[in-house]
DNA sequence: GATCTGACGCTACGG
DNA sequence: TCCGTAGCGTCA
């Protein structure tokens, strides 16, 4: 019992109240918030999480809040005399979004944070009313900061404000304007460009010089009324969003609206020659449209969701208002090149137009009624009946003679995008950016090319459609390419038929950006506009780099809805063939399948279900070359290229080349699909299948959203932030200066050579950093510290308050990860933006100081888990492999001991053996220390050191030697696996999983000691962790096969955390799902063994039978609140 | 001098 | 001289 306290004591594992005994009266539990900062990525989802409230750093001068930009509705007209340097731009109406659908509002894949400054301006209003306007800055560096202007009434400002740095949160700058007309910066930097809307400018940085900023743009201006303290919100909701449009789309399983970010253009409405304007009139079909002058001279439109309120403030008129909601959409409006969304109050009344088709009827209408009826509803129009309560659009013209053939526009596309492309080179290589060639539009031609953001993103869109139009002109007028949207229905059934046909079919996603996914690999996620197909009907390889076989086949397939009434005019319909491509018996290659999938999945989310394409034989030499060596260092398609096939990187090709460039390289593709696929000599068909199957569930996992606790994540973001204040206030104090609590380096210099604490401790020894061998700062080094001086403790809190501050505050009411298949060599799988795996389970005390005299401290938990919550009608489902990779070492190593363990069902072995080495009866074995056996054990079975064991268990290093050796020689036929791994590792230079993945050891025969010695850690690590991960991935697939072929189960996998499978379950399927989940995780086993080739390769017999796997489930109404469920199993346990 | 970048330290998660 | 992920912040 004295060795249990003491080695409890010293372990560094107590728990968070052994380690902040706080006092308490009562607990309440509280749900944290969730701060997601996420950087763009390659595979990244539509979102962005903003922070909210402020940073409390005291390092910081300022606290910068952090705000969401609302998107708003904008018109941008170009007026007056429109040659290219005198244009002028105005924004016919800006607005703003209430509050409570700011925190919706997101603009998509934007690494933008979009911060208010700290001081609120209506507060700081002199008198009366003002004029508020929202600055939008856009640098060089893919930042926006926003900032607000204080605009006095009159003509002429002095405006003064700040604005945020969106990548560091330093303070602000200052921003002096003179003229909202004619923003001057400082005699300095004065405004380039005039013109109302948009000024180039710079600001000041704090000592007063210039920051180099790209582009000012006033977005819009109102009036705040700041008498009588009444000081509404309305300042903030004035901030707007350039460029960014948001489309309200009722999400079908989700009941209640998301908001969507798209940027749009109308580009092919071309002008009527010899006109300036023309008239989209708008209105609901019983009453008369209002009629919206809107100029074509820029070619550029934007049209995106507004409320009812919003309409009438452009001077759109609902004329049945009578269910007007401002928590709902009034009117759903969206663009994009070529055709226009309208709908009233839910997405269910979408109605897409089509633009061409609206064009034509323009045409023919333009003869006869020349732009004079205002009343005309769609049927008249398009010839598309109207939808039943969806807004009618009408279009008139003035007199307009479009005659302009698919040819020239496609010249002119091409024109453009090689001007574009031109610019952009010209700029990137050799100067700043020109501001006012996309002023216009507040777009930044360098931010475009490969490493543009999303397009979502309020920035470069107009390029980029401009490209992608660039792009799809070319590969339409292509001949070797068809266009399936411009085929006429015959065409069309021909065509589904030589899809069917084909024996191969081979794909790349078309990004709006007119970059494909053979590419080099593009670090930000882009918009995708289509699907280049070429069908191969013969199989032979041997075919030129850049043409075609004989028999084969290029489609390109544009990505988008079609309208329900489109679908049954133009049958087949692109969503046909896009179904015989991912479901018919072919094989698809595809380089970075899931990313199609996903794609896919995403644009038809209402139409197709993810059940649809789970069948789909897709092949990805990405994972094939992954699996050939997961340290494959390859990041882009050029690289796989080079490294199998010895094809040189080509340099990316403009128009008509570039087409042959996409060509070729899918010919390319099929050819190095061919090559690594027979350089895997896969065991059997299993893992075969396993191999396109894991595309297809990691597809459809990321795909599905995880509903997050608004409420929740409000409160708990001013909880935690006001704690962190708290606690920096009181480290400061402890320390007795001022300094930075989350820089490990000043902390350093407190710890250690102010208080020279280290001095204090001479008994224990503190840890050291790995590289720099300087006193350390970590969790184990402040432990050692705490009871010496209450800084430490202080600090340990902070920590981990500001981990979940930081990270996981969001503002979105789902989260959706990106999963990588590929990215962990031992082959497990991987999550970002977030880090859906490491979201901390452990809840957080969080003590509310009480001012009041004689009250306790309250104490609040903070669970980060339990933010997360089923859709309604649906149960979360955790189902989870108990102690895998012990029992797989037990598996592995057949240690009679180990085995013996495991026999009992019951058993759990962390817990025994806590309860063995500390001389505890189990059930007085806490969390903590099951936590801290489990830690000890897997340390030592990985090869950890006599120092490193000694500082988790708190020893000294010989009894962590004796520790050590006392487990080996408990278990000593793990440690007999563990040498016989190494013997063959160095034998063979590389080790297997149990289904036959391969780890090379590069380093396995290194002369250098400690480099051999840690490829000899990896090569156990990686059989029995990458024999789980085969595991719980063999699980992951046969139950997404019975759920997609299964009629009645609706289950969907949305996480997967290495050993634990995460559900959203219909509530009334929760048990006959339970019930599947764990006997086929059970047996899951089963199918992998006995495989001959592993007794030779790792001389270990794999019986998997030897030892009964485990699978605990539970289900709850938040992930952080999840009960054992107790499902028998079906049949006897071997 | 501002800004960018990579190394480093630390912390979560999983085993 | 545990393994492997992601992510944030600091600092040179």
């Amino acid at each position: 019992m004295f060795f249990c306290c003491w080695l409890r004591e010293k372990q560094g594992f107590l728990n968070f109240h052994a380690r902040f005994p706080f006092s308490r009266s009562f607990t309440e539990e509280i749900r944290p918030s969730f701060n997601l900062n996420i950087l763009p990525d390659e595979e990244g989802p539509d979102e962005m999480l903003l922070p909210i409230s402020e940073q409390p750093n005291s390092h910081k001068e300022e606290h910068t809040a952090c705000h969401p930009v609302s998107s708003y509705l904008k018109i941008c007209e170009e007026t007056g005399n429109t040659s290219r340097t005198q244009r002028e731009m105005v924004t016919i109406e800006s607005w703003n979004i209430d509050m409570n659908e700011l925190e919706d509002v997101v603009a998509s894949g934007s690494r933008l944070k979009w911060k208010k400054p700290q001081f609120d301006p209506t507060k700081e209003a002199t008198s009366g009313v003002e004029d508020g306007a929202v600055l939008c800055m856009l640098s060089e560096s893919e930042t926006i900061n926003t900032g607000r202007l204080r605009l006095p009434l009159s003509d002429f400002v002095t405006g003064q404000g700040r604005s945020c740095d969106a990548h560091s949160r330093n303070l602000m700058r200052n921003i002096v304007g003179e003229k909202p007309m004619e923003l001057t910066v400082d005699s300095e930097h004065e405004v380039v460009r005039t013109g109302r809307g948009c000024k180039d400018a710079a600001l000041l940085n704090r000592k007063g010089s210039t920051n180099e900023m790209g582009q000012i743009c006033i977005l819009g201006t109102t009036k705040i009324s700041t008498s009588e303290g009444n000081s509404s919100s309305s300042a903030v909701e004035r901030i707007v969003d350039c460029d960014t449009e948001v489309e309200m789309l009722e999400s079908e399983e989700e009941g209640n609206f998301e908001h969507r970010t798209d940027t749009c253009e109308i580009k092919e409405v071309q002008p009527p020659p010899g006109t300036k304007s023309k008239v989209i009139a708008v209105g609901h079909h019983t009453g008369s449209p209002k009629e919206i002058p809107v100029s074509l001279e820029s070619g550029h439109h934007t049209l995106s969701y507004c409320q009812t309120k919003n309409l009438q403030a452009m001077g759109w008129t609902l004329t049945e208002t009578a269910e007007i909601d401002h928590t709902e959409p009034g009117l759903l409006v969206q663009s994009d090149p070529t055709s226009l969304v309208l709908g009233a109050n839910s997405a269910a009344n979408l109605e897409r137009i089509d633009l061409t088709e609206v064009r034509l009827e323009v045409e023919s209408e333009s003869s006869t009624r020349a732009g004079t009826d205002t009343n005309t509803g769609p049927e008249m129009e398009t010839g598309h009946p109207p939808h039943e309560t969806g807004m009618v659009l009408g279009m008139h013209t003035e007199p307009y003679a479009l005659k302009q053939t698919q040819q020239i526009r496609q010249m002119k596309a091409e024109e453009h995008c090689n001007e574009s492309a031109e610019k952009t080179s010209k700029q990137t290589a050799f100067c700043k950016p020109c501001k006012r060639q996309w002023a216009k539009c507040g777009t930044d031609p360098a931010k475009n090319g490969p490493k543009s953001f999303h397009g979502g993103a309020n920035t470069s869109e107009a390029l980029t459609q401009s490209q992608d139009g660039c792009l799809t002109a070319s590969l339409t007028s292509e001949p070797r390419v068809k266009d399936f949207g411009q085929l006429n229905p015959d065409e069309k059934m021909k065509m589904l038929e030589t899809t069917r046909q084909a024996k191969v079919l081979v794909l790349t996603m078309v990004y709006r950006d007119g970059t494909t996914q053979l590419d080099p690999e593009q670090k930000l996620t882009l918009p995708v506009c289509g699907l280049l197909v070429l069908m191969k009907s013969d199989l032979s390889c041997g075919t030129p780099e850049d043409s075609l076989g004989p028999n084969d086949s290029l489609v390109y397939l544009k990505l988008e809805h079609t309208p329900a009434w489109a679908q049954q005019q133009t049958h087949p319909s692109p969503e046909d063939m896009l179904l015989q491509v991912l479901t018919g018996s072919q094989l698809v290659v595809c380089y970075k399948a899931k990313d199609l999938l996903r794609s896919v999945l995403q644009v038809y989310r209402r139409e197709l279900n993810w059940k649809r394409v789970a069948g789909c034989h897709i092949q990805d030499p990405q994972v094939s070359a992954w699996l050939l060596d997961p340290t494959d260092p390859s990041s882009c398609f050029q690289d796989l290229l080079n490294k199998h096939c010895r094809r040189p990187h080509t340099t990316p090709a403009l128009g008509a080349q570039k087409v042959s460039q996409i060509i070729s390289g899918l010919c390319w593709l099929y050819r190095l699909n061919m090559k690594l696929c027979s350089q895997l000599q896969l065991p059997d068909l299993v893992f075969r299948s396993c191999k396109s199957v894991m595309t297809c569930v990691v597809s459809a996992m990321e795909s599905h959203r995880i509903h997050v606790d608004k409420e929740a994540l409000k409160k708990t973001s001013d909880l935690l932030g006001t704690k962190m204040k708290q606690l920096e206030k009181e480290a400061h104090q402890a320390a007795g200066q001022i300094f930075l609590v989350t820089s490990s380096t000043q902390l350093r210099t407190v710890l250690f050579e102010k208080l020279r604490l280290h001095e204090r401790c001479e008994n224990k020894k503190l840890p050291k950093t790995i590289n720099k061998q300087q006193q350390s700062t970590s969790e184990a080094a402040l432990l050692l510290l705490q009871d010496l001086h209450p800084l430490p403790k202080i600090i340990l809190e902070y920590r981990q308050v500001s981990h979940v501050y930081n990270r996981f505050v969001l503002l979105k009411n789902y989260i959706s990860s990106t999963w990588h298949q590929t990215s962990a060599v031992t082959g497990r799988i991987s999550a970002k933006h977030p880090n859906f795996q490491a979201l901390p389970r452990q809840p957080l005390q969080i003590t509310k100081k009480q001012y009041v005299q004689g009250k306790e401290e309250e104490v609040v938990t903070v669970h980060p888990r339990a933010m997360f919550i089923p859709h309604e009608g649906w149960t979360f489902l955790a189902a989870d492999f108990c102690q895998v990779e012990l029992r797989l070492l037990a598996h592995l190593s057949s240690d009679p001991e180990l085995l013996r363990i495991f026999t009992s069902p019951q058993a759990d072995v962390f817990t025994m053996l806590a309860s063995q080495w500390w001389g505890v009866r189990e059930d007085e074995v806490t969390s903590e220390d099951r936590e801290h056996a489990k830690r000890i054990v897997y340390s030592v079975v990985y090869g950890a050191g006599r120092e490193r064991l000694s500082g988790i268990l708190g020893v000294s290093t010989e009894q962590a030697r004796l520790f050590q050796d006392s487990f080996l020689q408990t278990y000593r036929d793990v440690q007999a696996f563990i040498q016989r791994t190494i013997q063959q590792s160095h034998k063979q230079g590389y080790v297997l999983s149990i289904m036959g993945r391969r780890r090379n050891l590069p380093n396995i025969n290194s002369p250098d000691w400690s480099i051999r010695m840690q490829a000899e850690r990896q090569a156990v690590n990686f059989v029995v962790q990458g024999s789980a991960a085969d595991l719980c991935k063999m699980a992951m697939i046969r139950i997404f096969n019975l759920v997609s072929s299964s009629s009645s189960l609706s289950a969907r996998l949305i996480a997967q955390l290495h050993d634990e499978l995460l559900y959203e379950v219909e509530d009334s399927h929760l048990e006959q799902f339970a019930e599947v989940t764990v006997n086929n995780m059970y047996t899951c086993a089963d199918t992998l063994t006995p495989y001959p080739f592993l007794s030779l390769s790792v001389c270990v017999c794999v019986c998997v039978s030897q030892v009964p796997l485990k699978v605990a489930v539970s289900s709850g109404k938040s992930w952080g609140s999840m009960s054992e469920l107790n499902i028998p199993l079906t049949f006897p346990s071997p």
